[in-house]
DNA sequence: TTAAACCAGTTGCAAAAAGCAAGTGGTTGA
DNA sequence: TCAACCACTTGCTTTTTGCAACTGGTTTAA
């Protein structure tokens, strides 16, 4: 792998890791979608990433430390892929590429939903999200006061979907 | 140009517009460095973009509404480009990349004082920059009573390259 | 116990994008 | 009038992406 840099500003280190057309794709999906194995990622993929694309990204991603991969104990050959600290907190990035996005783009109502609410959550929100993305992921202890941030996004999200189709069917 | 995209999710959008190795390089140097001439652009290139690459890129970001471009009346070759309010948005973004990349990667002290400044100054500097940039790019009128953020960030810049300067020379 | 379905990838090849170096046709200022 | 400057373009090689088929192994259900 390359280990030399183009410059060390910031954005440019970023981009650098993460400016490609599928690297923030992925990681999304195991964020959002809670995608933990290869074939999840690859079949539920939304915009169709291809296999070898996916194996690359996930195995870069690894040694670029913004994913972990363990085995999973109850099937021999799978592997599940985790959120490191260093992914964890690109919430903040995403629900601001979300907002740009919702703002500029032809986005769909379905999928952006948790956008929509991940912008009027605000900060706040996001950091309630990234804890218990920790316990998720890495294994954090769970406050159980708490109601989870995940659990509220799908909800919208499966929302919009009932009432999409109910709305389909109704024009039938 | 293609016209379709992958899916509707606004991460998605804004990584097909946006998800490359150098647009967002382009818009933070007009951004941040006040860069309008192609000339200006790829000769102080930090990261070193190619002539063709950055000719690509300026049509690419003009065509799709992130950049506009008009003729300099004081020289008839010269260009002039601009943000519009579409560019002028991305400043969170930059701001959360700006601050991840501080705090997961290898940054330069001098390249990223400013990223430093936007992330302490948070959403309300945001604000104070943008508007200053619709000033600058969007001949938008100026509150005169505001000071400049765009200056701090450049005040901020010189001093860290100046110390660093000076501390090279007491060091020969 | 055997066959089908599932699993995480790999391989081979074509197309697209990136990167490099040199060149183009015109403008400006001394 | 001539050198320096201007915004790109061209031609070429290397790298990355994308597609489709394939691999070797594991699990499940008849």
């Amino acid at each position: 792998m390359n280990d030399t840099y183009r410059s060390g500003c910031p954005i440019n280190l970023t981009l650098e890791v993460l400016g490609d057309r599928w690297s923030l794709i992925v990681i999304r999906d195991i964020m959002f979608g809670n995608r933990r194995h290869f074939r999840e990622l690859l079949q539920n993929s939304e915009e169709g990433i291809a296999s070898n694309i996916l194996a690359d990204r996930l195995k870069r991603l690894v040694e670029r430390g913004l994913l972990s991969r363990e085995d999973d104990p109850s099937h021999k050959q799978k592997g599940i892929y985790s959120l490191t600290e260093m992914s964890i907190r690109l919430v903040p990035i995403f629900a601001e590429m979300g907002a740009w996005g919702r703002r500029f783009m032809p986005v769909s109502e379905e999928l952006s939903i948790r956008a929509q609410l991940l912008e009027e959550g605000g900060r706040p929100l996001w950091e309630d999200f990234m804890d218990e993305l920790r316990v998720l992921h890495l294994h954090a202890p769970r406050d159980p006061a708490k109601p989870s941030v995940f659990d509220r996004l799908r909800a919208a999200y499966l929302e919009v979907v009932a009432r999409n189709a109910a709305a389909a069917d109704a024009a039938e």
